[in-house]
DNA sequence: CTCACTTACGAAGGAAGGCTTCATTAGTAG
DNA sequence: CTACTAATGAAGCCTTCCTTCGTAAGTGAG
């Protein structure tokens, strides 16, 4: 429990941290408008942007013309006094997003890797990844502040792979510590599956949702969960597991869009399920029964997610989520007839970069939390 | 997001809370103790003491003779400035309890009910109930502050009863509203399950857990999560409804125990398990068989809740818990060989009185959230 | 019983942060 | 050019907390 009292500063620090909020919400703010969302008086409020304009977080930008009376000045957060970096270590490929403090994404890169590429190589196209967001946006190193990754497979607190499925090399890997040698900046290590939920709760479908299940359906499934606006981890961070309960027939589910005779034979076996989806779309009956094959696995699980958890959402993503027009309806017919209660049901619309962008928000979302918390040390103030 | 930013008396506010919240944790302290804890100086701390002591939250008792140097003032919280009660509506029984603001139990009653009783007669239980409890504390309603009730079944937010099987005539009344009629406080309504949950987290085996899966085993099955040390009810109010997907095997499970040929013929229906469960743990092959059969199926939910949330502890309770001996460690073997972490998984110690003392836990949960938010009007202060 | 020692109490003075008030200033509108 | 509007910035006050220091109320040894 929380028993710390409160000093003056620490009143300052919470009016200082309501600023910065209110900025970072709203956009640039004039001074009345600010202390009127604190609920701070307006010599006040001056004082504290003023000691946040000398640390470098706020900044003045030119007032708005055309308005009664005296312009009023306004303010802005420097969301560019600090950088952050997102990576989605995939299978096939390596992303990575170079972002401001608010999130918004500067520079995209990709590094195409064998997906038995060895663990070295692997690594490598990390480096190459991020070092080129950095190039293209005339950054360096210095100016992260943080760096998120986000892989398969369970990965511990402390940003080790405990156990990775899809590329088995990786398992047993201190990632964070490598990626520690690589930049120096905080390190945050986070399954990818729970990365992707981030995503869609934080600026995707589900942003007014507190309680979120993501399905990532693809070749692999996989679940996370936002449960009271909050990513769940569970207590050894293994929460959503859910493809590893046979009764729940999530683990074989995809096979029966892989193994669909509307799939074209010489396929190879990655792109089956995509032929399949795509047949069904335009009408094919064999694929369309391996599709209903494929929701009634899909839908158990599912219910078993929204009947114990109630969920306000669930957000359909990973690589099928292409294909949600041919997916959905079938599944909110499966989930209607087990639930107390549908929950609203919708496809991802951050695709691809889903990953990335959820590594992205993590780290601010970190990097929100250390903002007044003194114990953690300083943050790299830009001036 | 809350933006409110800060005024000087919020800080007293907060340190006021964070004084309440010292002595409540800790019985009696010292001003320099209670100063210690939470971070103050001795002179602010009793100015706060002090301002609390006139308001009636804290009195000061006998210091504590025998130490070195002048003895110093003691101040405890004064939990007996208001009383709560808590009700379970079972049934066959209808229990009730009065507690101080700490949750202390002071009296206990319990009313027999016929289980197809019409509803103005359980009502009428209900309240006989509490008043019996006033009426042996030599209370009357004008001293309670709130008085919380656990009924099976889906309750909305408002305290309407949405579905009860257990219960049939329950279904569509308005609870909170004729509990309302009876007692002059605060009322809040909950499912029985989530309440026995909250319990066990509160005050029973899961005290120091933060995600807690609590079983709610007997004739009818149940289940209660506790996610983040907080009560997780779903965005429709409708979360632990496991029983309801047949693949989770929940629903018909206790049918095992109801038939099996170790029962003695002509053994009213509501007994039959527990002469399964008996005759199991005295070795009859029979009994057994039946048990590990109800197991199989109890796993199979239990595993899929684990695999989901990933919890630090699993509680076993509700009626067939008094049995934890003979189902825990078939189901530790079941859940062993389906999970990828093992939670701790521990039998119920409250027993009965579990709902009666979580709806008292929810309640004083209730009063500690309005300890000091002004905009929900002032608590009835005692003096 | 007295004196030294220990520890808490309580009053005084000072610093920090917030609030209100009011004359001043920089725009727009006619 | 003048009237009007709305933000600015400085002055003075109140609340809350901090530090400091002399005083009070116990224990224990001689």
């Amino acid at each position: 429990m929380d028993l710390r009292g409160g000093d003056l500063s620490r009143l300052r620090q919470l009016n200082s941290l309501t600023a910065i909020r209110a900025l970072r919400a709203a956009g640039p703010l004039t001074l009345s408008a600010l202390a009127d969302r604190a609920g701070l008086s307006r010599p006040s409020m001056k004082e504290v942007v003023d000691e946040l304009t000398s640390l470098g977080w706020v900044e003045e930008v030119p007032p708005s013309p055309g308005t009664m009376g005296r312009p009023a000045r306004r303010y802005r957060f420097r969301a560019d006094s600090g950088h952050l970096v997102g990576v989605d270590i995939g299978g096939h490929n390596v992303r990575a997003a170079l972002s401001d403090l608010d999130g918004h994404v500067l520079t995209e890169t990709r590094q195409p890797v064998e997906p038995d590429a060895p663990l070295d190589e692997r690594l490598a196209a990390i480096e190459r990844a991020v070092s080129g967001c950095l190039a293209a946006s005339r950054k360096n190193p210095a100016d992260l502040w943080a760096l998120a990754a986000g892989s398969t497979g369970v990965i511990t607190p402390d940003g080790r792979i405990a156990l990775s499925k899809a590329v088995p090399a990786w398992t047993g890997l201190d990632l964070a510590g490598r990626l520690r040698e690589m930049f120096p900046c905080e390190i945050l290590v986070e399954n990818d599956s729970r990365l992707a939920a981030l995503a869609e709760f934080r600026r995707g479908v589900a942003r007014d949702a507190r309680d979120v299940v993501f399905l990532h359906v693809g070749r692999r499934m996989g679940a996370g969960l936002i449960i009271d606006g909050k990513v769940h981890r569970g207590f050894g961070v293994a929460a959503g597991e859910v493809a590893l309960l046979p009764e729940l027939r999530w683990f074989d589910a995809p096979e029966h869009l892989n193994t669909c005779a509307a799939v074209p034979p010489g396929t190879p076996p990655e792109d089956a399920a995509g032929h399949t989806l795509a047949a069904a779309r335009s009408g094919d009956p064999v694929a369309l029964e391996a599709v209903g094959r494929y929701v009634d696995d899909l839908a158990v699980g599912t219910a078993a997610m929204v009947l114990l958890l109630d969920p306000q959402m669930v957000v359909l993503g990973g690589g099928f989520s292409r294909s949600a027009d041919v997916l959905l309806p079938p599944l909110r017919d499966r989930l209607e007839r087990r639930c107390v209660r549908l929950p609203e049901i919708r496809a991802s619309t951050l695709g691809d970069e889903c990953v990335v962008v959820g590594a992205i928000d993590h780290a601010v979302e970190h990097v929100g939390r250390r903002f007044f918390t003194p114990d953690a040390g300083p943050l790299p103030l830009s001036r």
